[in-house]
DNA sequence: CCAAGTTGTTCATTAAATGCATCGCTATTG
DNA sequence: CAATAGCGATGCATTTAATGAACAACTTGG
């Protein structure tokens, strides 16, 4: 689309926080630039850079139009996948952020099935914690977030949810697989290792040593899930993680039982989008697919 | 805002029905508008117009794509006001369509409020019957629209409301103006004049009458509010109104009476704006005030 | 006070949009 | 059935708008 080329530039020159280096980045000259952002602002009516001595920046004004921007960009592109939703061939392109836990098993499976019976769409799939992947989804970077424990942002639109109790997973063998329920004070009574603090299952993790009067001490913190799972196996530790991304057929060795819902409340695994708007087709079709699926997860109650 | 400007012809040619005639409209020869079409059409990706022998039609690709800009349009509009008003001024422009019921004393009294308190901004007032009025709103031509029974289509958000009871308005001395209680049969009996079909009035009283075995037989029929209430002070009949297109007080020489409930229920007058859309900001908080001054209405209660 | 980095301005140049004349097509009309 | 009028598409010359290059004016930090 030719007509949106001006905001692009804006949003570039928002980015670099310098006309001249967004100029060089597009390609065009920094006078070029210049004129364009100059007369959109005699167009719109008022300034939208503040212009500082070390370079310009976006003043209020200026997040309102690059907010309306990018509205307009995903709206834009919605109307061409809905046209081509009707001119026969399903096409499109979903994109999704997510959390970690997703990344093993449940996306990919989602994904592919979805793929089977529409070939032409094509998915991007970015890793962000929970308060990124809500950020992405705010800027209109991602169609759907699907986040565990989110911090709920003002505009964030829950479309499914699905309970996730928090698990501890153990190499088989370890001594606290025979006990019939897990307490958390046990875990912590042994090696453990945790997601650092940015992820849900730690803050409810330590919500939840807190209020028995300890503290997580993990000798490994790690941002990497997986690097979690296979730690276990290495040495006797006690890791923990959520059931959607374990899978108690398929990981060998890996013993995996929930923490004690009497310690730890059940987190929230979230499907959401941004409040007020409407998605692409196949976007749409790819959250109710989920949706269903995390139903039917949450039905059968399996970890 | 010059990007949007092959939209604008876009939405011309779909208006006219030709590429000549609204080149001829925008005042560019046919062959720089036939061009911008299909320049359009090539970078969106596929055909907005069927060409038709005696011209074009928009096809539903079109029709999605106008759609998107009349959104894009007034979000705009929205994000300049917002603008304007954090600029400290507060300027901006109400559109409002309305039923013939407000025109004489509510709407001319709300919007003398508003503007005493904010000059800067300017309105417009359209006068539609109910479907008309949410017609307007759902293609952004308007932000707010005031309708009495509403037909209530899909994308129809309901801000405000207020119920109305049906009343007849009477000449001094007609005989009607004796009863205590006014019954629908009652003014059948008598000569009386009727809005014409498409208004909410006519259709709560076409409803009524048949349920009660009869029929409304107006001696004359118009459109026009204000010449039933001139006409029944000519010749001896009864017209039928709601409340807040009259006023008690002033109405010199004009007897007002509810039409018992028993007969004919009361309608709703309702404030209602396009579903999922956010509006200006001098739209929003008049929005706000005709919400009050319908909530103080109902509370008074009076006719 | 200078050096480095920025936005804003001027003018020649280049790219895009437009106007004009014309073609081919189709429905209408006599 | 043929003439005609109205339509969208197209090639070419022309006008208009966007761009690039060089420079001016300004702010900041040392």
């Amino acid at each position: 689309m030719r007509h949106m080329e001006t905001f692009r530039l804006i949003e570039a020159v928002a980015r670099a926080g310098s006309i001249r280096k967004a100029a060089e980045d597009a390609g065009i000259t920094a006078s070029a630039l210049n004129r364009r952002i100059t007369r959109f602002e005699d167009e719109f009516g008022a300034q939208i850079f503040e212009r500082l001595a070390r370079g310009v920046r976006l003043n209020p004004a200026g997040e309102l139009i690059l907010q309306h921007y990018r509205s307009q960009r995903s709206d834009m592109a919605r109307v061409q996948s809905q046209v081509a939703d009707l001119s026969g061939v399903r096409r499109g392109h979903v994109s999704v952020a997510c959390s970690q836990a997703l990344l093993p098993y449940f996306l990919p499976e989602q994904i592919s099935r979805y793929r089977h019976d529409h070939p032409g769409v094509t998915f991007s799939v970015i890793v962000r914690d929970r308060s990124r992947a809500e950020a992405e989804l705010a800027a209109f970077n991602c169609d759907l977030a699907l986040v565990f424990e989110p911090v709920m942002m003002v505009d964030f639109d829950i479309v499914a949810q699905c309970p996730q109790p928090v698990c501890a997973v153990m190499a088989e063998g370890h001594p606290l697989t025979k006990k019939p329920e897990l307490r958390l004070r046990d875990c912590l009574n042994h090696p453990h290792v945790a997601p650092s603090a940015e992820y849900g299952v730690r803050s409810l993790l330590d919500v939840a040593a807190k209020s028995i009067g300890r503290q997580i001490t993990p000798v490994v913190e790690t941002e990497s899930f997986e690097l979690i799972r296979h730690y276990v196996q290495t040495e006797q530790t006690i890791g923990f993680q959520i059931p959607i991304g374990l899978d108690a057929q398929r990981q060998a060795g890996l013993v995996i039982r929930p923490v004690s819902e009497r310690d730890v409340p059940p987190g929230v695994l979230i499907l959401g989008q941004q409040r007020g708007r409407s998605l692409p087709v196949a976007s749409f079709r790819f959250a109710m697919q989920i949706s269903k699926a995390l139903q039917d997860r949450e039905m059968r109650d399996d970890f």
